[in-house]
Order: structure tokens, then sequence, then C-alpha cells
DNA sequence: TATTTTAACTAATAACATTAGTTTTATCAA
DNA sequence: TTGATAAAACTAATGTTATTAGTTAAAATA
């Protein structure tokens, strides 16, 4: 019993990688430059996952289940108004922090694999239940789910292209931003 | 005088890109392939462009140019809520008609390029214009405009990579999401 | 201890971007 | 029309990459 290489061999190849994402960005994370950061043969990663497109789709799903990991501690204890910037802001805070794991996490080579929408369908269903505080009815509740995944999103991946040039705080646009949305949502009932 | 061919290649050869780009994704544009779809040799794409980098940039800007002749028209003769959710509308249609050519706009290898950023600029500014009717006093309008591209781009990344599987009505999504945002952008003055 | 599995390895191939140097083709001035 | 010039194609070669096949070493298990 106790296989203590088996388990442990692939998150610690996924946190390489994870950190190599994180600081030359996802097009660099590569076999070779993989291999390399873990002193092996490019060849030798094929006992682990099936090749480059195997790599990301698992990149991305550890890079989701890390993702929930952070937007899951900042719901609880918190509902409403309160909740829904709570994790907004952890969204974006990932974003920042894990520039390359977030970036993977929308790259998987088939976003329609069942792991990854699995592992993403978790993050949808947190947003879901934060939105039950407001009692939308009817289909208003998914189409506040859309719009609230649209905005942390397009807000990450904009800030993390230097979309966002003005001299203006960007926490401060992240409230102004979740908080107008969420009311106009409640004034459309 | 008058060098037909000069002026053209370029944009004859970004254009077969954006087709490249458009119906196999933008990983599919490599110089192999485009140089294949154009019967020239790989090497000679260097007399046009410098390297697939070069070629990237030109795509973008390609990209965001033919985004804002679509967006522009959208945004005549009209005003207010109506002219908002015209460009969102034709925004939207833009990312679903050139997936490829959408991305691309977002894949400028160094997105701090005085060109692109021009390119980028001008669809800010539109943006700008069609926010002012609502007479946002301060830095509220330049919350808002973030919020606004947040919106647009996150929503079509999203359309884009198949995040919203609910069986529910996408277009009317965007209008929900956008007037909600624009009316709670108004309640908050 | 013997077997089996796991995970490393070497060697080889194909696709790609890129550079260097060359040739063809087209433009334009005399 | 012709000769010079510039643009844009070419061939050849190199280095990097992912990938496959086949092999070996090491660890777990029976």
């Amino acid at each position: 019993m106790a296989r203590p290489k088996v388990g442990l061999e692939l998150t610690e190849i996924l946190e390489v990688a994870g950190e190599l994402a994180d600081q030359y960005g996802l097009q660099e994370v590569t076999l070779a430059n993989l291999a390399k950061e873990l002193n092996i043969r490019p060849p030798s990663l094929y006992n682990h996952f099936d090749g480059l497109p195997g790599l990301r789709k698992k990149l991305a799903i550890y890079g989701l289940n890390l993702l929930y990991d952070e937007l899951a501690p900042a719901a609880i204890g918190v509902s409403g108004a309160e909740a829904l910037l709570a994790i907004s802001k952890a969204y974006v805070g990932f974003a920042r922090t894990h520039p390359g794991i977030y970036e993977a996490t929308l790259m998987a080579p088939d976003p329609e694999d069942v792991d990854v929408q699995q592992a993403g369908a978790k993050i949808v269903d947190l947003s879901v239940r934060v939105l039950q505080a407001y009692k939308l009815e009817g289909d208003m509740a998914l189409h506040a789910v859309r719009g609230l995944r649209s905005i942390l999103h397009g807000f990450s991946s904009l800030e993390q292209r230097g979309g966002f040039k003005m001299a203006l705080d960007l926490d401060k646009s992240l409230e102004i931003i979740i908080t107008a949305f969420i009311e106009g949502i409640r004034k459309g009932r």
C-alpha cells in the first residue's frame, strides 16, 4: 500500500506547469520547457498525460479547481451584495495572481469535454447560489448568471491584456460594475 | 504608375489569413498553412511582414478595423439605449461571424504596441460617445466604459468557447444584461 | 524472491519558423 | 525599347518542437 509517487507525480507536474504558465505565459508551457524544469526528457511526460493536448486539458481542470477553492471560502458567512462582491473580487484576484493558470482555464483543447465541464460547473453553481439571494424569477436568474460570468471573465481578460489604460482604480471599477449590474437586474425583476 | 500589387498584396494576405482563422481557428494560422493557401513558399511571407509575430500584429489591427467598421454604422441615427443595444449586438455579431479574427484582435504579440492601441482606441472612443447620452458625471463615465467592454468581450468570449450551455436565447441574455447594467449605472449616478 | 507495473530513457521522424543567399519578375526612367 | 532598380518570389539549411517506437531501470506487489 501507499504509493507516494503515483498520485503525487501528476500534481507536482501540474504545479510546475502552472508556475511556468504564470511566470512566462501559457504559450511557454511546452513539453520541452516543462521537461527541462522537471529534469526529465520530453517523451517521459507521455507516461503522465496524452501529449500536449492532454496536459492542457489537465491544466485547465487543475486551474478550475484552484479557482473554485478560492471562490468558495469567499462566499461563506456572507450573502446578498456582500457575497456577490466577495466572489467577484476573489475571481479577479485569482486571474491577477495566476494569469497563466487562469488562461489555461479557458484554453482546454475540447471545452465540451466532460471532465472540464464538470470542473467549470462547480463555479457556475456557486454563482447560482450566490444570486439566489435576489429571488429572481424564471429565466431572469439564468440571464443574471450569464451576465455575472461575462463581467468577471471580460474584466479579468481585458485587465490581463492591458486593455484598461486609464489611471482609474481597477477595484473600484469592478465594484461599481457589479453593483450596477445587480441593481439593474433587480429593477428589471 | 499604379502599382496594383504593392498595396493589394498585404490586404489579400490578411484576408486569406482571416478566412483561415475563422474557419479553422487562430492556432491554424501558421506561415506554412498561409503559404499553402496562397500558393507560395513560407519564406516568401517575410517580404510582407516580420515573421509570425508580425503577421499576428497585422491581423490584430486588421481585425480591430473590421470590427470598428461594423460598430460605427450601428451607432448612427440612434441614441441612448437604442444605440447602446445596437453596438452591443453588432459587437457580439462580429465575434460570432468572425471568431478567428475576433480572437486575433486580442492576441497581438505586444498589446502595448502603438498601432494596435490606436486601432483599439477607435472602438473605445465609439463606446464613450454612445455612453455620453447618459450624462454620467466624473469617473462614472470611465467605469461605465470598462463595464460595457467587459460585458461585451466576456459575453463574446464565453459564447465562443461554448460557455453558455443552457437552452436560453443568447440575444435575449445580451439585451437583458446590457439594459440592466446601464440602468444600474444610471441609478448609481 | 519473482513478477508486474510504472516511469524513465534513447533514437528517429515530421512539422514548423526562421535565416541566408539567390533568382525571377515587375516597375520605372532614360 | 532598354537597362537599372526594387519587390517578391525561390532553394537550401538550421534549430526547435511534438510525437512515436522500442527499450531499460526501478519500484510495488504477490
